[in-house]
DNA sequence: TATAGTACTTGGTATTGCATAGTACTATAT
DNA sequence: ATATAGTACTATGCAATACCAAGTACTATA
């Protein structure tokens, strides 16, 4: 186990989440995606990105248009449906939820191996 | 595609992460990992939790003691390695890249279909 | 005709979360 | 003594996805 394939298991499922943020903002071929995505710091190869797109399409919440391109192959525009836009919310609760519990365990006081002996860190104080 | 497959996508490499997030805070064992978890919001299962807790001993990230329990049988308790600690910064890197993605993304201007024909959206003043 | 650039496609691999069933140890009740 | 319940840990098989690498197809230019 190394630090990238870590990495690379918690892109799983956001990549999908940031492709229906991202088209939410407006049509866009998979370069321009990739494009954009990298300018969120978000470095995406063709081969995920491509069948990714393939899955959310067949499952109802992308569809696509050819448009003709002023220099290449035509492009595959595409775009959000009503019910990608639904999935969209859910994964957006399901984001806060994580974000949530990564805070909450981020915020736990860090306590030195030599502290802690016999006696239960004490929880901070933390309402939900 | 459900809603349900995509959150347990999200939680991949998360796991990991809250693991070393909650060891940091003090040594536990499975059970009650498992139970501060639940208080985290985060509900993991034992046949999810037991191998990651063994990969991450396997990877030199975790190391476990027995004690004996007051009622049943003994416990593993599990406590983070120095090359633990080193990992979990990294992780926490990745995590704040992820998530700066996200609120990036996030913020971008949501665009109706009707407003955008033929003009790309105009992208938000954002300074890195 | 050949070359370069853009865009999309297609296997194959590895990792991980989950469900399910099973093993082992202890304490209590009959 | 034996059976039962509770706690804790283990093992197996499946499904899904990110990545790598190689390949196809279309257009414009030399």
């Amino acid at each position: 186990m190394n630090i990238d394939n870590l990495k690379s298991q918690m892109r799983k499922g956001m990549l999908e989440f940031s492709v229906l943020l991202l088209l939410r903002g407006g049509d866009a071929y998979a370069s321009e995606i990739i494009s954009r995505m990298k300018d969120a710091r978000l470095i995406v190869m063709e081969g995920t990105l491509y069948p990714l797109l393939t899955r959310l399409k067949n499952d109802g919440l992308l569809t696509y248009r050819w448009e003709e391109s002023p220099a290449g192959p035509p492009r595959k525009y595409y775009s959000i449906t009503s019910l990608g836009h639904e999935f969209l919310r859910q994964l957006q609760d399901s984001w806060d939820e994580i974000s949530h519990t990564v805070n909450h365990l981020r915020n736990l006081p860090y306590m030195p191996p030599e502290l802690r002996e016999d006696e239960e860190p004490q929880p901070p104080a933390y309402e939900e």
